[in-house]
DNA sequence: AGACTCTTGCGCATAACGCGCAGTCATGCG
DNA sequence: CGCATGACTGCGCGTTATGCGCAAGAGTCT
């Protein structure tokens, strides 16, 4: 027997939700023998504890599991992020085989490439895998390897076994830091490695990165570049962040963030 | 400029949703400059799209995309499921490597091992990825390969690459359907011969498929197993069905559904 | 036994909701 | 040019869900 009559029943409506997706509290009221009011307290204390979110007669499952740390990261500098996806969306030709990283930046170019109609789109991370995996206009292949829960990113042996079985026309790689010199800075040696791998496999390397991550160095493992990536970048990077790039040979794109909301006309 | 005022607004009003995760009626009110009627009136037809969720004071994005048919399908018979899920989960012991297939009764499976301690997964199929991709205590790998948008599984050479280079202590196959004599019966035969492959390198096999699908044949791709799998399914199944596989000297396992859920107390 | 915690049901004030009506603006047709 | 049409918005009203306080029941520990 459950530990506690309310404990399992609130179990029970989480199971629920999740699977039936939705549930609302004149069901699952009458499903479990008790008043509305004791219903709404258990998802006022279940939504508290983030394992649903409440709707307006009732509850909804929330995607919520991985992604509350990932989801956060994406929000941040997200029109950012978004500019730099649309501008490197719009460089992919028909018919073109395209390899993306994990990352939220690289995350936002899948999101644009949903609607992409003649498209390979190889992966080495889980957001983007997700992004594209009920669109049926765009060929998904996944490359494997060990999931770094983190990061949702593979990285591995499998993964590099699978990297040499193809090539790609262009690479778009995500990065923790970048600088003019170093290249691209991560966590996890096998990270660096990897882009590495991923850069010689493609003609085109392009670095999402917008501008907060422009001469920034958060860990010690880097993965130098051949010469003639791009580094694409937003508009809000500091001039001389981007001289240093330039200088060094690589080529620069400040990807515009488009002011297309609404006016928000205060009254 | 957008091709219409308000329609503008609900993108707008849906973008935000999604980045932000959640927006109020008076913000929303507030940063447009309209009643919130109007913007009540939005989200109901934003609603009504499918494209967001309705919450108490507002609305809040939906994980939506993908899973539309899937979600279903995990939904039908889950009850069944999740009791054969449960059994499975617990034949696993510590320390043990094992191999994953797509399908959502397999996906109950990797949803009962989220607790689990010491184990190495690795799947073909994108609903265990998902599954398990925020849980630091399980080790993941993934197969990757091509991914079918359909099953959500991966099939193809890199699937059976990466296979090669891996053995399991089990491995837990799905099916559209199964027959005593005939094996797994799928949609594709890329998929047959991988479950074939699959199942090669594992030493113990199950295949999990509820009552409904035995001795059913829905498609003409077969997947012929090797002597002494186990199949694993639910209470309900007919007896002259189970009596059939164990005539063929296959293991037969009944999970039991357990009755936990509260009282169904109609008043 | 008595105190305490947890939980539940009930009643009520409040806030959000949906709906109908009327006014505005742009478009299109006679 | 005038008027009908459709889309959209604001406003008011009745309906509904919500949250809170209070009291009662069940179980536990001292």
């Amino acid at each position: 027997m459950p530990p506690n009559g309310s404990q399992a029943r609130r179990e029970e409506i989480l199971r629920l939700a999740t699977t039936t997706g939705l549930a609302s509290v004149e069901e699952l009221s009458r499903h479990f023998g008790v008043t509305a009011s004791t219903i709404r307290r258990d998802l006022a204390r279940l939504t508290a504890d983030g394992r649903l979110a409440r709707t307006y007669g009732g509850a909804m499952a929330l995607n919520a599991h991985p992604e509350a740390s990932l989801r956060q990261r994406t929000t941040e500098a997200y029109e950012q992020k978004r500019a730099i996806a649309r501008w490197a969306a719009a460089q992919i030709q028909p018919g073109e085989t395209v390899l993306l990283d994990a990352g939220s930046t690289v995350g936002a170019l899948a999101h644009e490439l949903r609607t992409a109609q003649d498209l390979t789109v190889a992966t080495t991370g889980l957001t983007a895998l997700h992004e594209l995996a009920d669109v049926e206009s765009v060929h998904v292949e996944c490359l494997g390897g060990t999931l770094r829960p983190l990061s949702q990113a593979f990285v591995g042996p499998l993964t590099e076994a699978a990297l040499e079985r193809m090539t790609f026309d262009r690479v778009f790689l995500s990065a923790d830091g970048v600088t003019a010199d170093g290249g691209i800075c991560e966590a996890d040696l096998r990270q660096t490695r990897l882009k590495e791998l991923m850069a010689r496999r493609a003609a085109r390397t392009y670095v999402l990165a917008h501008a907060a991550k422009l001469g920034r160095a958060p860990f010690h493992a880097w993965a130098t570049l051949p010469q003639g990536w791009t580094l694409v970048t937003d508009t809000s990077a500091a001039e001389a962040d981007v001289a240093a790039f330039v200088e060094r040979g690589t080529r620069v794109v400040l990807a515009e963030v488009l002011e297309e909301p609404a006016p928000p006309q205060e009254g």
